[in-house]
DNA sequence: TATTGTTATACTCTATAACTATA
DNA sequence: TATAGTTATAGAGTATAACAATA
């Protein structure tokens, strides 16, 4: 995430937009992603939440039953990342680990009661603030955007 | 960017395709990014570039003339990130920093003719890491996608 | 008074390596 | 031999505050 500041994030663009950034991929998915996580963030924090612990905590929150190993590879994080990140949940009591009955070395994450909770709550305030940031689209172009996003982000 | 490793990126996605996150546009346009900022410094490593000193460089190669606070705006940096990311190429000899004649407070961040052969040759293998990245998608998809990035990036 | 570039500082995120206990 | 979780560490990116020169 970038610096959040108050004025518009477009003015500098105006004459730029035909710089040579302007058709370039992956500096509109950096950008986009900038805004979003700013805005993900902010909504969060009154939970006590990031962007990150958030993603951990959802999957936590499922059905899955993951392992440390899943959470790593479903977020693109290292798993010494997932550590971290599952040791302030835990301490927090919104996550346990309990250990994988066919297999000793893994731990499979799972919510609380209150970390369903915590999430459930969590999850307003994030949608909240993505249809806010994603006014300007239809419902069919989110639908598209996420079909387009999908496809990037899990490759076949 | 997330670590990069060699087996696929799927895996525990395959277990959770119906994941609460699954439909989270932010989480998608995360892991999304992640996936693209990971190849793109890949790709621009050889040329001793990052994604931030590229797009820094793009604009300074590009026509406009851009002072680092419109450099800041742009790529939504900080203004002090943008003195660090000039102070890198100028080193180097890629960029120059100019008295913006109408504001003597304001530098005018320009490529040298160095900076410029360099940013031709980086563009191009940017150019083609991010076509390995979205050869699953045909060019009108592709076409959309910058579309809608756009309207994320760019919000009126 | 407000803005541009700058310095300084703290925190978060990313990347790598090594270790242990299991498989 | 390989994998799951862990610890440690370094480097890159993000966020704030304050200052001098100029508008």
């Amino acid at each position: 995430m970038v610096k959040q500041r108050d004025d518009s994030p477009v003015e500098a663009g105006d004459a730029m937009r035909e710089s040579p950034l302007a058709d370039d991929l992956s500096f509109l998915l950096a950008r986009a992603n900038a805004l979003s996580l700013a805005a993900g963030n902010a909504a969060l924090a009154e939970h006590g939440l990031r962007a990150r612990s958030y993603s951990v905590l959802a999957l936590a929150a499922g059905d899955f039953r993951p392992s440390q190993r899943d959470l790593a590879e479903y977020l693109r994080l290292d798993p010494s990342q997932v550590v971290a990140l599952v040791d302030g949940l835990q301490t927090r009591g919104l996550v346990r680990r309990e250990p994988d009955p066919t297999d000793r070395r893994a731990n499979v994450v799972v919510a609380t009661d209150e970390g369903r909770e915590i999430y459930r709550r969590a999850s307003v305030s994030a949608r909240d603030a993505e249809q806010r940031l994603h006014r300007g689209l239809t419902s069919e172009a989110r639908e598209e955007l996420g079909a387009l996003l999908r496809a990037l982000a899990f490759p076949a």
